[in-house]
DNA sequence: ACAGGTTTCTACAACGTTGTAAGCAACGTT
DNA sequence: AACGTTGCTTACAACGTTGTAGAAACCTGT
């Protein structure tokens, strides 16, 4: 029960070209030509086979999101901006779970080379520039940490410099023993690497010194990681007075577990976290973080890419800076 | 720099159905045959077009899986795991993001016609029987809410015994002011009111009046909602000593709303949710809820779509009913 | 009536893949 | 030696669409 153009140019007794002119809105169709084709269309429900349509066009119109998990509020939020920005150029967007494996991220650089889609938008945990060096010109934009001299564009924000604003924020609090959350043995130039490098920095610029002890890794940056991280960071000896999670979702942890040990937040221990995303403005307390611009920066990546799908194979690997601001909230109100 | 299997033949002095043989597996090839095959494959880099794949058989290993918000926990938390069980037929997943609005969930539904994907599954906000009817036989799986006598696959819970246990739970603490949150004007069958129906029965039950004042509506089931609905029924005249939000987003809203007017948690209300989403196992405090098996739902749906892919078209639709269970947290311990 | 131009329409080939059917070896059996 | 059988390989057509090139129809001004 599903019909071609042929179907629809025998109805209309016109030739199946005039029928695809129709459908893709060429000018020189006479108006009552056009009138019968588009009585025929409706009268089958004619409905373009897209596979068809790719093939001969070389472009499917769409692009792929992959991003390491979705039910990663952050990543979730993202991916609602890149939709949409996508649909504005009429685009689809097919979304894919990297898990944050190197390995799965590569299936999913190279699933961009098997035609299905126009571009990738690539959100990755693990993966390095020579990963990236064997993919020979299919569009993709970058998001998130920065891979440095990679073949590809792409769009985040100053990690350093946010990092070092809500650390100093803290220190503007009075708190002098401030534990970082989330560091992780992962590449020069990821954002753990990044926002621990700006911690770093705003402890140096209020002439802190670097405790090791303070600063505690955290495998994934789940909830659970955030909590558990904290649990350890309060049976070492020195209690922190306040806490910096590299995101927002260990900051929640982190509250959990700092309620679970009976300590007030911002009283005893002042907390932030990084990304905003909704949970935190509902949390008790709500969760003070650096809100990045995710509705820019999934424009921004949307344009890039479009410029590449468009045919600019030439101009060199762009760099774009989206803005963040501070959000104080409840978690690091001053005594 | 894309190669096809004519390069690939070419390089490898054989024919292109050969080359395509290789690429598929198929067995009579001889093994010189198709380890040269294979060098050349290797050397090209190939990789097949999957359009002119796709439109060859008719086929294209994609399924839509449509929900109404991605940043909504429980839909990002249900598309992993559509994801994964999709994952294991071989089948991509694009997700598309209704936003909830009959329009775009009959665009959907529509979508399939285009032979871009072989299935859809998608979760109605507002879709009725009525929208679904004029899709011809294309496969497609309903989640959630049942649409009575819908042409259409159907896999969900059973909302109103759920419902009615967890309000039984509250019921069961010594409770017998129990608002509701989260009611709304949709077509019967729909979530809201099944979730009121359970919760109207728990009470006939247990012999409580069932009282309009106590029910609070929501336009949408965000945390901003469940906080508003919230304020609104503490400002009414009688106090409740324990609310049902319809979701857990609601229900952290709620938290969010009753920790601002200065009441304790459960002490003073207890508060249960639905979803079993990942902040509730960690806001402050944790939050009781139904949880329904979201794997389960998972691999019945892709199951069910992959029966229809495959060509069933005779089976009446059929409905499933995953199970759930209730998971009794801190925001309902016993006084 | 006719050249010259414009508008409208069409036939054909191609996009890259795979199913079909048939061809060609090589082998074992009578 | 002729035969069927099996294993391996290939030519061809088709999937449904659109770009190209050109034919047919229609104008316009002489």
């Amino acid at each position: 029960m599903r019909h071609r153009l042929k179907d629809v140019a025998e109805r209309a007794g016109v030739s199946v070209k005039t029928v695809s002119n129709v459908v893709n809105g060429y000018l020189h169709v006479r108006p009552d030509t056009r009138a019968r084709v588009e009585e025929a269309i409706a009268e089958l429900n004619y409905r373009p086979n897209l596979s068809a349509r790719n093939l001969r066009k070389g472009r499917t119109g769409v692009i792929a999101l992959a991003v390491p998990e979705l039910d990663i509020p952050y990543f979730a939020e993202l991916a609602r901006h890149v939709v949409a920005a996508a649909a504005e150029r009429g685009w689809t967007v097919l979304i894919d779970q990297t898990g944050g494996g190197a390995e799965r991220e590569r299936v999913a650089a190279a699933g961009i080379g098997d035609h299905l889609i126009d571009g990738l938008i690539l959100s990755p945990l693990a993966l390095t520039a020579d990963d990236l060096a064997g993919l020979d010109g299919t569009p993709m934009v970058l998001l998130g940490e920065r891979v440095d001299h990679g073949p590809a564009d792409h769009v985040g924000i100053d990690n350093v410099a946010a990092a070092r604003e809500i650390t100093a924020h803290l220190v503007g609090l009075g708190r002098r023993r401030i534990a970082a959350v989330g560091s992780q043995r992962t590449p020069e130039g990821a954002s753990a690497r990044l926002r621990l490098a700006g911690y770093a920095a705003a402890l140096a610029d209020a002439g802190i010194g670097y405790d090791e002890s303070l600063v505690a890794p955290a495998p994934a940056w789940h909830r659970a990681d955030g909590a558990a991280a904290m649990r350890h960071l309060l049976t070492t000896g020195v209690r922190p007075d306040a806490v910096f999670c590299f995101n927002d979702t260990l900051a929640l942890g982190a509250l959990r577990a700092l309620h679970e040990a009976g300590l007030r937040v911002p009283e005893d221990v002042a907390v932030a976290g990084f990304d905003d995303i909704e949970d935190g403005r509902f949390s008790v307390p709500t969760l003070t973080t650096i809100a990045p611009d995710k509705e820019r920066i999934a424009r921004l990546a949307v344009e890039l890419l479009a410029a590449r799908v468009d045919g600019d194979r030439e101009t060199p690997p762009r760099d774009l800076t989206a803005p963040y601001r501070l959000a104080p909230r409840e978690s690091t109100h001053p005594r």
